[in-house]
DNA sequence: CGGTTTTGACCCGCGC
DNA sequence: GCGCGGGTCAAAACCG
């Protein structure tokens, strides 16, 4: 929506110069007033006031082949009452054809919104709906003790889990195996439904909405991007209530808390990694209460999506019941160890953390803006390619997704990118500020089978060009 | 003056 | 039960 309704502003501001001419102004006014009053003006009017000037000038235009004949005194006069004549009714065709094509592009667009908060909704129930059957296929009974209980079942409690292909002994030299463990371990439970849920409520179908709060809000999104600034910009407002000095950390962990709300449960944590200080952790917790301004929109739908992908393992899940393995349709994407400060990864489940934690790396090299290769979209193309017809995809709108999922109408017949599209894209992305949080979009929605487009290679290197540019972190930061 | 940051105290869960 | 570590609270300090 939102690129439709930059689409449609680049296309009223041509033809904004084109009527300067002719000389009408009521819609221009008209547009202002609309862009004064609200920030976010809504895509349709824009849309609507664009087309409104296209007929103003469609009869202007009409109005100057009229007036292109050059006849004697007399006979321009009849010309002239013929010609006005017949200069109104094709105006009014004209209008009337204008009016039901815009007409019928409102209801269009109303049917793709409409359909688009539908499957939303649709797709949030259904996964709800398999996580509780799944739940309930595994625990029969509420479990009133879930320790003993997940003891008594061979169900793992999370710390359990947690622990699970980490050795008692655990060095240096074994943190490359131990990762692969974990990474097996994590992957062997999703396959045999045994992730746990975390919360002892979870089962009791009349509070299915905030046990799936009280989840949300235990699982984790860690965000590592390569940063001297004290904190990653990400759109939100952000209160510090805390300082401490962790374990086996010489930098202190700060305590944020989201102040946009009121009553806002979402936290982040952001701490310096120990072996790399130029590398910042963030990591979210919680899901916004509020409203949010499309610059935080990315981030939090992003952590939002995480979440629920680290909580569920049946989004991973294919059609025929298998659970294809992360690695399988993101390489790059899944591996272990948030602790070790591995440069080469982009996303890890963590496997010692309290909490289940999700790692988002932005330090993989690939990412670095130097770099002349960007990974992510080879990484679009190959998950495409294999998990694209599975019928999974998470619900939000996410700018970085909008740019792709827009893409197959805006590339040419040879599949290259059009320059409306890089436009659209670089636009996109410089409105955007706090890129990192896009690129992360784009992350989870890899992560979530999220259908995308196959995208020419060209495209993508042009692409990765331009991101490149940008920075591929956000150096926005917030000054304190 | 109101909002934010700092920082020591406190709480709580977990392992021994 | 005790100690440890992570997380939070809240009063004081700071700042625009």
């Amino acid at each position: 929506m939102e690129l439709v309704g930059k689409e449609a502003r680049r296309v009223y501001k041509e033809m904004d110069f084109f009527s300067s001419s002719s000389g009408s102004d009521s819609s221009r006014i008209e547009m202002k007033r609309e862009s004064s009053e609200d920030g976010q003006s809504n895509e349709l009017d824009v849309i609507n006031i664009g087309l409104n000037l296209l007929t103003t000038n469609m009869h202007a235009s009409e109005r100057y082949k009229v007036d292109d004949n050059k006849d004697g005194p007399t006979k321009q006069l009849d010309m002239d009452k013929r010609s006005t004549s017949n200069e109104s009714i094709v105006l009014k065709a004209e209008l009337d054809r204008m009016n039901s094509e815009n007409n019928r592009l409102r209801a269009v667009l109303d049917q793709v919104k409409h359909k688009y908060y539908e499957l939303q909704h649709h797709i949030m129930t259904v996964v709800q709906h398999q996580q509780i059957s799944k739940a309930e296929n595994q625990q029969p009974h509420k479990i009133v003790d879930p320790q003993s209980e997940a003891r008594k079942q061979q169900i793992l409690s999370p710390k359990q889990v947690m622990n699970l292909g980490r050795r008692p002994d655990h060095n240096a030299d074994s943190a490359s195996h131990e990762d692969e463990d974990d990474n097996n371990n994590i992957q062997h439970l999703i396959a045999n439904n045994k992730v746990p849920r975390l919360d002892s409520s979870y089962g009791n179908d009349d509070n299915d909405e905030s046990a799936a709060e009280a989840t949300m809000k235990k699982a984790r999104v860690s965000v590592r991007a390569r940063s001297e600034a004290p904190m990653i910009s990400d759109g939100c407002q952000w209160r510090k209530y805390g300082q401490k000095m962790a374990k086996g950390n010489p930098c202190p962990r700060a305590y944020y808390r989201c102040t946009m709300g009121v009553g806002c449960p979402v936290r982040k944590q952001v701490q310096r990694c120990a072996e790399d200080r130029s590398i910042l952790v963030t990591t979210y917790e919680g899901k916004h209460n509020h409203p949010l301004p499309p610059a935080a929109m990315a981030m939090a739908s992003t952590t939002s999506a995480a979440a629920t992908m680290l909580l569920s393992g049946s989004s991973m899940s294919s059609p025929n019941g298998q659970i294809t393995p992360f690695h399988t349709f993101a390489p790059s994407i899944f591996s272990s160890s948030s602790s070790s400060c591995s440069s080469s990864q982009m996303a890890t489940l963590s496997a010692s953390a309290p909490f289940p934690t999700i790692t988002l790396d932005l330090t993989n090299p690939s990412f670095n803006g130097k770099s002349s290769q960007f990974k992510l979209p080879q990484d679009f193309q190959l998950f495409q390619s294999t998990v694209s017809n599975n019928g999974h995809f998470s619900p939000g709108a996410l700018p970085f997704n909008q740019i792709l999922s827009n893409q197959s109408t805006l590339a040419n017949n040879n599949g290259q990118f059009s320059k409306e599209f890089m436009d659209a894209a670089t636009t996109a992305i410089t409105t955007d500020p706090s890129f990192s949080s896009a690129l992360m979009a784009a992350v989870a929605s890899i992560m979530e089978n999220k259908s995308v487009p196959n995208i020419n290679n060209n495209a993508n290197s042009e692409m990765a060009r331009n991101m490149s540019e940008r920075s591929m972190l956000n150096t926005d930061f917030v000054e304190r």
